[in-house]
DNA sequence: GTCTATACTGGGATAGAC
DNA sequence: GTCTATCCCAGTATAGAC
């Protein structure tokens, strides 16, 4: 398969895992955009050059290609997040790690917030217990509650906290149109603005969990 | 207008404002339940007792229909915070009550949150200019400036933080139903929840705008 | 494996009676 | 102002040729 320098996929017949993988890619983009229910089969067609029916073939119905898109996406940018050790680590240092690490991934593939959100919204999470991806925020509460407990962090709550700090780190890509206006010139997808948003988040995630009267030493 | 025991509604005919409330009132609930995209108007009227075709009588359209409950809301719920005056207070207590009003607003209509989730997702904010919401940031973003300005926050990007901020408020209307399993028992929109959400929302937003090596005294 | 053509359905919108 | 009936398009899904 090779893409002419329109970006426009010019596709070379009879390879079945390229294909695949052109479609998920596309539906990637299209559930980000519209959600499961308001996505189009036909839309995402158009932006790989198969038909309509080859999706079908490959996915069954839109269902199946929307769990084969959550599927990859939990295996691409979670399982990194399942796997990183960080129980020897002093809360801080845990925190800081984990909440790097989810923003790589968001920022990596800024589609993936926007499904997420979309998921929750219009089907309350339910495909997403399929894929499993719920035991993201086991972590991070595990991490909260042991600083907590060792007096690394205030005392918090740390399932309300847990669920901000997401808040936190998926909200710009929610909310970047409505952004726009303030950053003239910008592009809320750059390599420039992204990398505030990193730094922005943190800084506000780890001031959050201070305990009030830290001193500096 | 009468509601029956079991709150179904029994229409008394010929009255057009009632008639519109009703509409609008269950078209915020189904808005907030899909967005504008996959609301149905049958649905609406299903809930109402009126049939579809009053409702394009009273609204013209679907958007028609969508825009008026923007506009209602905002009239109920954004107006009151742009007429608090925090200019000549403290920041921090600026900033406290300037959450605390967005967040009693959220919580006394938990569909709102998700209307303006979907309305970013869905529709990039397009409906909220001509409803002008964006105003909302505007101030946050001045009361933010100003304690950056003072010392009494630490050195922060105000558009940034203004973002991440309503993201914290919002975030745990978009998350409820994932996070019910962490709750066992509990009615994610019951008082005794919502009034924990107000407070760890809280406590990290303003632990999170403090200097690092603030003082206790 | 890939295509074209089409069956079938849901739901926005309207005409027209009362 | 309110209703019933219906038009009509968009969009999922499939049949069947190559």
């Amino acid at each position: 398969m090779v893409t002419n320098p329109k970006s426009k996929v010019v596709r070379s017949t009879r390879d079945a895992e390229a294909t695949k993988t052109e479609i998920l890619d596309a539906a990637v983009a299209e559930f980000a955009l519209h959600g499961l229910a308001n996505a189009r089969i036909e839309a995402i067609a158009a932006h790989t050059g198969v038909t309509k029916a080859m999706i079908y073939y490959y996915f069954q119905s839109k269902e199946g290609l929307y769990q084969a898109v959550l599927e990859r996406g939990f295996n691409t940018y979670f399982r990194p997040l399942q796997e990183l050790s960080l129980e020897q680590l002093p809360p801080q240092t845990a925190l800081e790690q984990f909440v790097r690490c989810l923003l790589a991934n968001l920022v990596s593939n800024p589609h993936w917030p926007l499904i997420m959100c979309y998921e929750a919204l219009q089907n309350q999470g339910e495909y997403y217990k399929r894929a499993n991806i719920g035991s993201i925020d086991a972590q991070l509460i595990a991490i909260l509650d042991r600083g907590v407990a060792d007096g690394s962090f205030r005392f918090l709550d740390a399932r309300f906290t847990a669920n901000n700090i997401i808040g936190i780190c998926v909200f710009y890509f929610i909310g970047r149109e409505g952004m726009k206006h303030l950053f003239p010139g910008k592009r809320m997808l750059g390599k420039q603005m992204l990398e505030l948003h990193v730094q922005q988040a943190l800084d506000l995630i780890l001031a959050g969990v201070q305990p009030p009267n830290r001193l500096l030493h």
